[in-house]
DNA sequence: TGATACATTGTTGTATACGATCCCGCAGGT
DNA sequence: ACCTGCGGGATCGTATACAACAATGTATCA
């Protein structure tokens, strides 16, 4: 009410408005780096952004904090999650352990119309790095990984892939090293092609050496990063 | 509100009343089988036993949404979750895959505190069997499992380890079928001396053969397991 | 001049009020 | 007798109001 139609700016009601669709779309721009670590996420500003009311944004909240992708003090707020190198460490292994052998169930059930759907994201992705949207390309990535889960036909697993890839998605905001255009690309092109041939073992070798190409591409043993603070990561904002 | 202190009955209104609070409390009675799959969770009459607001309730029954200990439906209420036979699969598929490699992690670091602590609960373990509290020592059994995450250090794999433990009790509660005294405690018993020996493989198989052993004391190809009724679960209420 | 104590302000935590939606039971028609 | 449309009751979804806490800024004192 009160006029929650028009308002000022963005889309904002839709039809609904529901708490699930606040927390995507913060989801959304956690993952694409348009938020970036540390920023503070005021419940009456995000509130007003979307043109609902705190009750909501507060449940939007405590989705987003439950996988993790925010932080929530007591009495203080909101705030995009910092993940320490440790974390960071934590979250590739717990990948480590899910993703190669789900990438060798996917391939034992591959269909076609998901090799369609793994190239349409492996396309996407190349056409964002083009447009210089790296914040998108990397959450282009994230999908294709959440995309084999689906394959095997594993949503428990999938499930936890997908909270995994959010918070990779922030340990690459934070510990990116290696800025040289995302190999990462031909890595899933060699992942599709063994789905493709329905070869378990060879998806799930790609899929282990790829997990660890994607560490080695971080700096986790600089151990200034980790307190980065908002006004290092603003620039001079 | 307000003079909440004595109300009618059970322990209720301790201190704080969080959010978090109101949610472990829900988890664990969920993990002793103290409510069953099915029950439904009303926001006033869970307000009304732990003496604060719907709003915090509210709360409480999202964090445990999430964790899929229940389910949500909108306008309808909260339900306490009755995981589907597929479900049950998956939730024991992505243990088997967390599992066994965190075993052998812990093998390798493990400690004398450590092993103190395990023996601990698997005493607790036989107590609870002793006296006859089944749901009791279902959830220290599965307190087990996390607690050797512990040891591993992996936070973020005992994280979802907490999860599909909590899950498998809904799961054990649908599908038990062995009645048999929970021979578990004897693998318990052989994980616990592994780990005391700081065999990591052999941790890692006696961790694997107990998973399946689990799924095994399940009855998972009995589809008339699913629909199972609120009125058949609670008999004459 | 520097440090501490206090008042102020802003933000979150919780409770309550109102509106919307859905389920259940009943009247009426075919 | 069965099916369909409608109304009552109850529960949830959202918004708002008040209270508590933390952080900040200012004034006073050593």
């Amino acid at each position: 009410m009160t006029g929650a139609s028009d308002d000022s700016g963005p889309r904002t009601a839709d039809p609904p408005a529901s708490s699930a669709h606040v927390a995507e779309k913060l989801a959304l721009a956690i993952h694409e780096h348009r938020i970036l670590p540390g920023t503070k996420l005021s419940e009456d500003e995000v509130g007003e952004v979307f043109g609902v009311s705190r009750t909501v944004v507060r449940a939007a909240l405590q989705h987003l904090s439950h996988d993790q992708l925010i932080t929530l003090r007591r009495n203080r707020g909101a705030f995009v999650a910092q993940p320490s190198i440790p974390e960071a460490r934590e979250v590739f292994e717990a990948r480590a352990l899910l993703e190669p052998r789900t990438a060798r169930s996917a391939a034992e059930r591959t269909a076609p119309a998901d090799l369609t759907r793994l190239q349409a994201h492996i396309d996407a992705e190349h056409a964002a790095l083009a447009a210089g949207e790296v914040g998108r390309a990397v959450y282009l990535s994230g999908q294709f990984h959440i995309e084999i889960a689906r394959i095997a036909s594993q949503d428990t697993i999938r499930e936890f892939i997908t909270q995994l890839v959010a918070r990779s998605s922030l340990i690459i905001a934070l510990y990116w090293q290696r800025r040289s255009a995302l190999c990462e690309s031909h890595a899933h092109s060699a992942l599709m092609r063994a789905l493709a041939a329905h070869d378990g073992t060879l998806a799930e070798e790609v899929m282990q050496g790829h997990l660890l190409d994607l560490v080695s591409s971080l700096d986790l043993q600089n151990r200034a990063a980790a307190p980065r603070s908002l006004h290092e990561v603003f620039g001079g904002r």
